[in-house]
This record gives structure tokens, sequence and C-alpha cells, in this order.
DNA sequence: CACCATTGTTGTCACCGCATACATTGTTGA
DNA sequence: TCAACAATGTATGCGGTGACAACAATGGTG
């Protein structure tokens, strides 16, 4: 027997809607099926949500945070080396946006409300993880000298880029791997010391 | 005395949704709302689209379309030099993507339906643009050889993804112009024969 | 001129977001 | 230990929406 408080209901929102949103999207996301999954009244995420818009800003803060993540996770894997960790932090990148596409838009919205702010702070993680990995790049003489912030900014630009196309259908998925390949290797050899 | 026909509907609808899309942004738009401001019921879009989402994507094949359009402007003004040509089709594209932002999103969102093949088939013509100038710049020897459709894809990409990070507030507006040079001024470097 | 296609209208249903008022439970401080 | 308050639920209401079905009016065609 259910009690009358929940007890973790904002939780168990976030986790049922992050699979709502991978099956059918963020349209199709509504506060009402979230509270009836949830076992509570439809009125009840409005207590933890100022409103359906709060809740998808929520939702592309934690997107921002596991991208981080799985980023700083690849650069371990990487080893030392500058030109590996570049390669695993593209990997790793856009893996992560192509198997959760859905995220990556609700990440890289337009945002309306004040309340993205929090949103925006949580995308400087990785946005610092690949500044420190260019100024990495800079120091060891791999890259040419210059702002390390608008270099790295360039670089996720095109990743982001990348990944849009593919989950827009507006290149096909099996051109995936190359077209990653020939980014790094792009970026690489404009930068590159010579 | 407005006649039952309207003659026009189709267009007037999406002139308006047009005009919506740029102020209140994909999300607000809506069927009966765009039908009141055409002066017909609210079941008469129906009768041009299937259903909302198909005027969304018939927004979206008119964006590819304008896109196209401003793009080929850009390179009918820049001459008959590659790199200015390149910068032009870069600064076109960027002004096209923050002065419209909100059209940008439907353009490259996710593809949900068979519908959707028009819209896939309309960003064929800017991307043709971009293989054409990737080739130009390989039979000058200005950029080394390669496969000119993965070249074209990365450099779209990374315009793309520069709008994208600016529209979505998480690079500053006034970065744009730095941004924009660095990726044109990365892209001739890494590719540019030595 | 009749018939058909196109393009409208009216009405309905189920769903939604948001707001308000009230109810229940958990926490805190005296 | 208990009263007060905060947090977090529920119930109800309102206005809007998308999609659908049935019907109506007009334009085009043979």
């Amino acid at each position: 027997m259910p009690s009358y408080h929940h007890g973790n209901l904002r939780a168990a929102l976030l986790a049922a809607a992050e699979r709502g949103l991978r099956e059918h999207g963020a349209d199709q996301l509504s506060l009402r099926e979230l509270a009836r999954e949830a076992g509570v009244s439809h009125a009840a995420p409005r207590r933890h949500f100022a409103d359906r818009q709060a809740l998808l800003d929520a939702l592309g803060e934690a997107g921002f945070a596991r991208l981080d993540d799985e980023l700083r996770a690849a650069l371990t894997g990487a080893g030392p080396g500058f030109v590996p960790r570049l390669h695993a932090v593209a990997a790793a990148y856009l893996r992560f946006a192509t198997e959760d596409a859905a995220l990556l838009e609700l990440m890289y919205a337009r945002k309306h409300t004040e309340g993205a702010d929090r949103l925006v702070a949580a995308a400087a993680a990785p946005f610092g993880l690949m500044n420190d990995l260019i100024i990495q790049g800079q120091t060891e003489n791999i890259l040419e000298p210059g702002d390390p912030q608008r270099v790295g900014i360039v670089f996720f630009a095109t990743l982001q880029g990348i990944a849009t196309l593919i989950n827009g259908n507006l290149v096909a998925p099996d051109l995936l791997t190359g077209i990653t390949e020939t980014a790094v290797d792009q970026f690489l050899r404009g930068s590159r010391r010579r």
C-alpha cells in the first residue's frame, strides 16, 4: 500500500523522463504521463519542477554532467599522449551524441527561461575539459600557439555539428567514423605546428 | 466579405507560421492559432498539412531552400577566388543561422516521420554547394586531394555546430566573428597543400 | 450540367499545462 | 511531547490543443 509521500519523487520523475525521452523524444514528454508512471497525481510534479520546461532543463543539465563523465572516462583510457586523447574525446563525444540523440537536442536547444542557467553552467565542465586538452596540445608543441578557448570551441562545435547532421538524417550514419577521423585529421593538420 | 474558399491557404499558413516561429519558437506554433490568423476554421489547415509535424517539416524544407539561396548569393558577391568564397559562405551561413535560430532548430531536428523526406532532399542543395566549393579548392591546388564530400561535410558541420553553441547560449554571441574566422583558418591550414 | 475533387465548417473526444485550494506527512524548536 | 511550519501530496477547474469524423460549399472537368 503506497504511502501518501512518495519520498523520492523528483528522482523518479527524472528517471522516467529519461526513459521517455529515449523512446519518444522530448515533444512527447508529458508531466501527466510521468506522474502516472510514478504513481502520483497529475499535479505532484509541479511540486518539484516549476513547469514542464524546468523538467526539460533538468534533463539537459544531467546530460551535460553525463557527457563530461564520459569524456573524462575516455581520457583516462587514452593514456597521456595528446593525439590519442583527442581521438578518444572525439569518439566518446559522438558515441554519446548518437546514442542519446533526443537528450542531445534538449541539451543544445535554445534556452527560453531564466531557469536554464543551471543547464548552461553544467555545460562549462565539458567545455573546460576541451580547453584543458587544447592547452595540453599547445604546451607539448603539438598544436600551434593561439587562443585555446577559441580553438577548443571550434573543435567542440565540429563534433556537435557532425552529431546534428547524423541525428537529423542529413548524413548517413555509416559515414560517421570516416567523417570523425577526417574532422580530427583536419583539426590536427591545421593546428599542428610546422 | 471573405469567400468560403480561401484560395491560397497553404501559403498563408506557412507565412504565418514563419512569423510565429520567429517570434515564439516552434514549441508555441499551433495549427489552431495559425487558422485563426488566416481567418479559417480550426480544421482547415489539416486539408493542406497531414498534421502539425507536416507543417513543421514544410517550414524546414523552406529553410534549406532559403539557406541555399543565401549561400549562392554570398558566392556571387565573393568573386572567383576560393579563399574569399569560403569566407563568404561561412559568414552567410552563420548570419542566416543566428538570425533565424528557431528555423535552424527545425531544419536540423531529428526526423520522426516519413514525410520529412522532402526536407532531407532540400538539404541536398546547400550540401551540394559546399561539395562544389571544396572541389574548386582541390582543383585549384589550394586544398589537398581527398574525398570532397567528407571534407565538405566536416566544414558544414563546423558551421552548424558554431551556430548551435551560439543559439543555445553556450557561447557568447560576441565571440561569433572570432570563432568563425578561427574555424575557416583551421580548416584551410589543415587542408591546404604544403 | 452533373459529378467529382478540393477545400472548407462544425462538432467531438481525449489529452495536456497550469493554477488554486485543500490535505497529509515530516521536521523543527520550544 | 507537541504545536507550528514546511514540504509534498490530492482534487478540481479552466482554457487550450491535436486529431478525427461527418457534413457543406465551391471549383474543375468531361
